[in-house]
RNA sequence: GGAGAGGUGGCCGAGUCAGGUUGAAGGCGCUUCCCUGCUAAGGAAGUAACUGCCGUAAGGUGGUUCGUGGGUUCAAAUCCCACCCUCUCCGCCA
């Protein structure tokens, strides 16, 4: 959510930043309209109170005195203010809704760096490392799909009869696979980063946090009986760890990460990237997360994108890191660097984690702020995060990546602590 | 699912049964100062958030906030109604 005061203070800048979003400015120009109108009836309703407050006053003080026939000549006279007040009141409330919902609704400001653009094809590659398109052999040009059902180690028709298209089913040393990347990217990271593991069905204030409700609210799954949300990412429960919390700067930056399952509806997706791995509604992935105050930010972007790359690079994968631009960047971000891995087999680069900077965009949402160490009042947190490993599509690369020549799948060196002394899965052959 | 208790400031915790200088006692924590060779102990003062308006600013001033929403009243942490949440015991259960 962005600040009123800032749209109130420097609606250009405002302009500008959801402009360069390509986001229409109709809602943006009537929560400054709105703006002015609540102001000017608080101005009114609050004097009125205050006439209120200061005749209760006196009335309290005349009935100790036993004047009660000079208390009711005020009684009376306060009863029209506060008649008064109360329409006031009752219009207030009601235009600082509307604005709330407005401003909900709106996206976060692109960051000053963020190059402009209309979609993702306007993203800006920023390296491409390990990745020869002419060095794949046809033993690597197998889509995961083919490959996981030839080792049994992927069983998406039991997982469709189970629970319908766009689920999965592990096997075996697919199942395997997939626990001992988890683990990687957990282990790897537990230097700096506190383990949780939060709950995966969250209120719906908890979804309001990061930016998911009310705006992406076709995209979530919903318990309606007991109106609890199956979180889409442990961005969610980790972002409002410090909900309506006021923190001390020493504690910042605060590093968290957990491993969820993460569920999608993925309502506006249904006929693409459909095989295999590619798009599916539930997964598991290894999230970090980080509340910094505005300084520490950007070398937290860094850490993360860092922390997040070392993994993807050493497993081997061919992979490239994107800088979103203005037209594709999520609603909640005002900068986001994604990581995508080639997959030979499906021939295809596959986003395996976003990494984002969030200003104070969510952190408002949330009302998580801090106390500066030097000076007074409180600050609002900056929120950062990054899968550190999402499973599926790492899964898949590797697994089209590392095929061999006689069909078994290399396993690359830096999970081989968590695949019980196996190195390889075997091929069809055994 | 059944029964009960409870939600107050950064934290703990009075106040609610008799509505009125209660933004709210007390304590902890924190800040500054004094004392002190250092530490501990001790003494003094200060210490909520949000928000409108005025001010370049420091600050001043008004309003709101005692789970949420509504009601009664000149006046509500205190009375009434609804809802939400938390905890305890019982039941069930991995």
């Amino acid at each position: 959510m962005l600040d009123l005061r800032v749209l109130r203070t420097d609606p250009d800048s405002v302009r500008t930043g959801l402009t360069r979003r390509r986001e229409p400015l109709g809602s943006f120009e009537k929560a400054l309209e709105l703006d002015r109108r609540v102001r000017a009836a608080q101005s009114e309703r609050d004097e009125l109170r205050a006439g209120v407050n200061a005749l209760s006053k006196q009335v309290g003080e005349l009935h100790r005195e036993g004047r009660g026939d000079e208390a009711a000549e005020l009684q009376a006279e306060s009863r029209r203010h506060g008649e008064h007040e109360k329409v006031l009141d009752s219009e207030v409330a009601r235009i600082q809704q509307e604005i709330r919902e407005i401003l909900l609704r709106m996206p976060n400001l692109p960051a000053a760096e963020c190059p402009d653009g209309a979609d993702e094809r306007d993203n800006v590659v920023l390296r491409v490392e390990n990745f020869d398109p002419d060095a794949y052999g046809e033993h690597q040009r197998v889509p995961h799909w083919d490959t996981g059902a030839e080792l049994g180690i992927l069983d998406v028709e039991r997982a469709t009869k189970m629970s319908g298209a766009m689920f999965v089913l592990y096997r075996g040393l697919g199942a395997r696979l997939g626990r001992a990347l988890v683990q990687t990217a957990l282990d790897r990271n537990g230097d700096a980063f506190e383990e949780l593991r939060p709950p995966t069905l969250v209120r719906t204030d908890t979804m309001v946090s990061t930016g998911h409700l009310p705006k992406f609210v076709d995209d979530a799954y919903h318990l309606e009986r007991d109106d609890l949300w199956a979180i889409p990412t442990a961005e969610v429960p980790l972002t409002s760890l410090a909900r309506d919390e006021i923190l001390d700067e020493a504690v910042l930056p605060m590093r968290l990460m957990a491993h969820t399952s993460c569920f999608r509806r993925e309502a506006g997706s249904a006929g693409r990237d459909t095989r295999g791995l590619l798009r599916v509604h539930e997964f598991d992935k290894v999230e970090l997360l980080a509340y910094t105050t505005p300084e520490q930010a950007g070398a937290m972007h860094d850490e993360i994108l860092a922390r997040a790359e070392g993994l993807i690079a050493d497993l081997g994968l061919a992979y490239r890191i994107l800088d979103l631009c203005t037209g594709d960047l999520g609603n909640s971000s005002a900068r986001t660097w994604d990581i995508e891995v080639y997959a030979p087999g499906a021939d295809q680069w596959l986003e395996v984690s976003s990494v984002s900077w969030f200003t104070d965009y969510q952190a408002r949402r949330a009302n998580v702020r801090y106390r500066p160490a030097a000076g007074k009042g409180t600050n609002v947190v900056h929120t950062l995060n990054g899968s550190a490993l999402a499973v599926p599509r790492v899964w898949a690369a590797i697994v089209e990546t590392h095929r061999q020549p006689d069909g078994s799948i290399r396993l690359p060196d830096v999970i081989h602590p968590y695949c019980g002394g196996l190195t390889r899965i075997p091929g069809p052959d055994g």
